[in-house]
DNA sequence: GACAAAAACGAACGGTCGTGCTTTTTTTGG
DNA sequence: CCAAAAAAAGCACGACCGTTCGTTTTTGTC
C-alpha cells in the first residue's frame, strides 16, 4: 500500500514545527502544541514520529530543504564570483525574515540551543551549518578564481566572517529591534569583500 | 535583625545558576536541579527568589556584574583608544570560555533564547546588550579623539561589527568546535580595525 | 540563654511533558 | 465494495515543573 495520507500531515507537521521551533527552539517544541495547533491528538502527531528526537532531526532536515530552495539554489543560478557571494548573503538576510520563519533563522536559535548537549540533533546541526558555511567557502573561492578576490584571500576565513556578520545582523534586528540593523549589515558585508 | 546568611547562600545560588544557565539558557534552569547542585530544598532555595523569573533576573544582573568585573573593568584600566579596544575584545574572549561560564557565554545563549519573547526577562536582557554596545562603542569613540581611528569611522558600526565578530567565534567555537576559531576571531579583529 | 526573625524543610497541589497501549476511524489497493 | 493497512484518537502512566503552606531548624540580638 502506497499511501500518500501520512506524507501531507507529516509534512504539515514539519511545515508548522518549524516556524514554531524558530520562535522558541527545537527545545521548546511541544507535541502537545503542534497537536493543537494542527487539530491532532497528541498521540496521533506522535505515532508519525517515533520520539521528540526524531522529530526534531525531521523539523532540521526539513528547514535545511527550505534553506537550499530559498537561498542556495537561487544563489547558484547566478554568476558564479562575486555576484553569486552576494546573492548568497542577500538572501540569507530575506530569508532570516521570511513568513516562514516567524522567530528568525531556526539554525541561528538552534546552535546556541545545542551548542553544549551531545547527541544526534545537535550532530545533525553541526553538519549542516559546517556544509552552509561550506557553500560560503566554495562560492568565494569560485569568486578567486574568477579574479574577483585576492588570490591569497582564504575562503574559509571570509566564510566565517560572513556568518558572523549575519549573526551582528541577527541579534541587532531580533534582540535589540535595532531599525539599523539591516543597514549595518550591509555595510558590513561591503567592508568585508575584499577588493581585487 | 541583620542578617547576613540569607544574602551567603543567595550568592552561591546565582553563582552556580549562572555557570548552569551558559549550558542550559535561563529557559532551561531548573528550580529543583539547582536546588540538588547545591544541597538545599526545592522550597528552601525558592523562598530567596519570589519566583522563576525573579530568579531569571538575578541571574543576568549577577552575570552582568561579573562580567563587569572580568572585561569593562580590566579593560578600562587600559590606555584609552585602541590599546582599550583590543583589550575589551581580548578579554571578551577569556570570558567566552573562562571557567564560570562553562557552556559559553550566557549573554550569547539568552539572547537568541529569549529573542522572541515577551517581558521583563527580555527586556532586562535587552538593556545590558545595549550597554555592552555602547561600551565598545564609547571606547571606539576614544580612539577617534586619540587619533587612532579615523575621524569618518561610525562607532556604532563599530561595535555592531565586532559584536559579530565574537558571535562568530562562539558559534566556531562552540557548535562547530573549530580548532582555528579563535585564531580566526584576532584575524577578524584584526582586519575589522581601521587603519588611522 | 531567651526570644524573635530568618532560613530551610517536607509534603502536596495542579499542570504539562513525552510516551505507551488499545481502540476506532479513515484511507487505499485489488 | 471489501478487506487490509495506515492513521488518528482516547486514555493513562510516571516524571518533573513552579509554587504554596505549615512546620522545624538555624541564626542574630539583647
Amino acid at each position: 500500500m502506497v499511501t500518500t495520507k501520512g506524507a501531507d500531515t507529516r509534512h504539515a507537521v514539519l511545515e508548522r514545527a518549524v516556524a514554531l521551533a524558530s520562535k522558541v527552539g527545537l527545545g521548546g517544541l511541544t507535541i502537545g502544541t503542534l497537536a493543537d495547533d494542527l487539530q491532532l491528538s497528541k498521540s496521533g502527531l506522535f505515532g508519525h514520529f517515533r520520539s521528540k528526537e526524531a522529530l526534531q532531526i525531521q523539523v532540521l532536515n526539513h528547514a535545511a530543504e527550505r534553506f537550499v530552495e530559498a537561498v542556495v539554489r537561487p544563489a547558484l543560478a547566478q554568476p558564479r564570483g562575486e555576484p553569486r557571494v552576494r546573492s548568497l548573503f542577500h538572501r540569507w538576510l530575506d530569508w532570516a525574515r521570511s513568513s516562514p520563519m516567524p522567530g528568525g533563522c531556526l539554525f541561528v536559535a538552534a546552535a546556541t540551543e545545542l551548542d553544549d548537549k551531545d547527541g544526534p540533533v545537535r550532530d545533525r546541526l553541526q553538519t549542516l551549518q559546517r556544509e552552509w558555511l561550506g557553500v560560503i567557502a566554495t562560492s568565494f573561492q569560485k569568486g578567486i578564481e574568477e579574479g574577483h578576490f585576492p588570490e591569497d584571500a582564504d575562503p574559509d576565513q571570509f566564510a566565517h566572517d560572513l556568518y558572523g556578520v549575519m549573526l551582528a545582523y541577527h541579534h541587532a534586528h531580533r534582540l535589540l529591534r535595532d531599525p539599523k540593523a539591516e543597514a549595518r549589515a550591509r555595510h558590513a558585508f561591503q567592508q568585508l569583500l575584499p577588493d581585487r
